[in-house]
DNA sequence: ATAACCTATTTCAAATCGATATATGTAGAG
DNA sequence: CTCTACATATATCGATTTGAAATAGGTTAT
């Protein structure tokens, strides 16, 4: 989805600054599925004012840096709407991990282990930290579990691929003829 | 990975010219994890050659435009390895179609309920696509076949949720307040 | 003190995306 | 027989995104 809209989609959750926007779309659950830098935000929501889309006052802060903090409007509201009567394309993954274990004839059988324990670890982190966050008795609305549950699947069914799969995974690596010196 | 990089691996396995490199990367299983277009491609193999990692020869074809095919040089070589070194930064994943399952309330259960199924269509292609890929005797190489099994599991196990939880999700919905008339 | 990190915005070069232009050949529909 | 759609093949280009750095002040910990 285009910066334009995410800025939408999180400012129709509530005002918020540039600033605010890339926190909050770097938290769960938006960070599973989303991500976007600075570069990409501040022209989008100077776009988004120029069209009339949101709203920006500067808010002075004490021992702070100013703010600008944005606003959806009514307009705001119904492009964000039909942005999503759209049907979605493809999801799009790009995975550096996967491209090195494909071509894993070309990597050491240590750097090969430590890059799949890793990222064991680092799915773990997420599993903790998700399901941390559902734990509370706090009911999710219908679309957030739904998404929540969704992607704390498919982190525990890549932890335990690796894991099941690591071992036999080194063991055929030992015996192939590689490209570079171990 | 850089553009560079995934023209470098696809030349890796074999000579190629731009058009081969990027269908190639549309197939399975390089597809599921990397992606890339001609806007990418052809600048990519330009540098590539001006920096003596690739060498292109132009190949006539009867009853076709001419190819330029190249192949990779032992500095390319060299090159890809060295890439392969670093350790990986985290898989990218962007999924409009999780975006606006997190945002049900600004759509109808009828648009739910038709991206939810043409989903789960799309899930069971890949995944008969992929089983019968690797249902040969051929034996694929290790990385090959984790990344295969890895990517396999994963396409399952988002079917199976989807199948699971549709129903209780669009039951959930229908007793919702939304914002879009239905 | 002083290094490290948090809030906050802006800018910018490099890379990527997505579409289009340019040619030619083949296959199938009507 | 013609017309449409699609496949091969490369190149280009504007718009967007990426990723990092510049700027500036505040807080926390060693």
């Amino acid at each position: 989805m285009d910066a334009k809209t995410l800025c939408l989609a999180v400012l129709s959750r509530g005002d918020a600054s540039g600033y605010e926007i890339k926190k909050k779309l770097e938290e769960a659950p938006f960070s599973h599925f989303q991500d976007t830098g600075f570069g990409s935000i501040y022209p989008a929501l100077g776009a988004l004012s120029k069209d009339g889309l949101v709203t920006g006052r500067a808010m002075p802060q004490e021992k702070r840096p100013d703010k600008k903090v944005y606003s959806i409007t009514p307009a705001g509201r119904t492009t964000l709407i039909e942005a999503l009567q759209h049907p979605p394309g493809p999801d799009k993954f790009r995975s550096d991990f996967l491209f090195i274990l494909f071509l894993a004839d070309h990597a050491s059988p240590e750097h090969l282990r430590r890059i799949i324990d890793d990222r064991i670890s680092t799915y773990e982190e997420r599993i903790a930290a998700m399901e941390e966050r559902c734990s509370g008795d706090t009911k999710l609305p219908p679309g957030h579990a739904f998404v929540h549950g969704f992607g704390l699947m498919l982190y525990r069914t890549a932890r335990e691929y690796l894991l099941a799969h690591r071992e036999e995974f080194l063991k055929e690596m030992a015996g192939e003829d590689r490209l570079v010196a171990e």
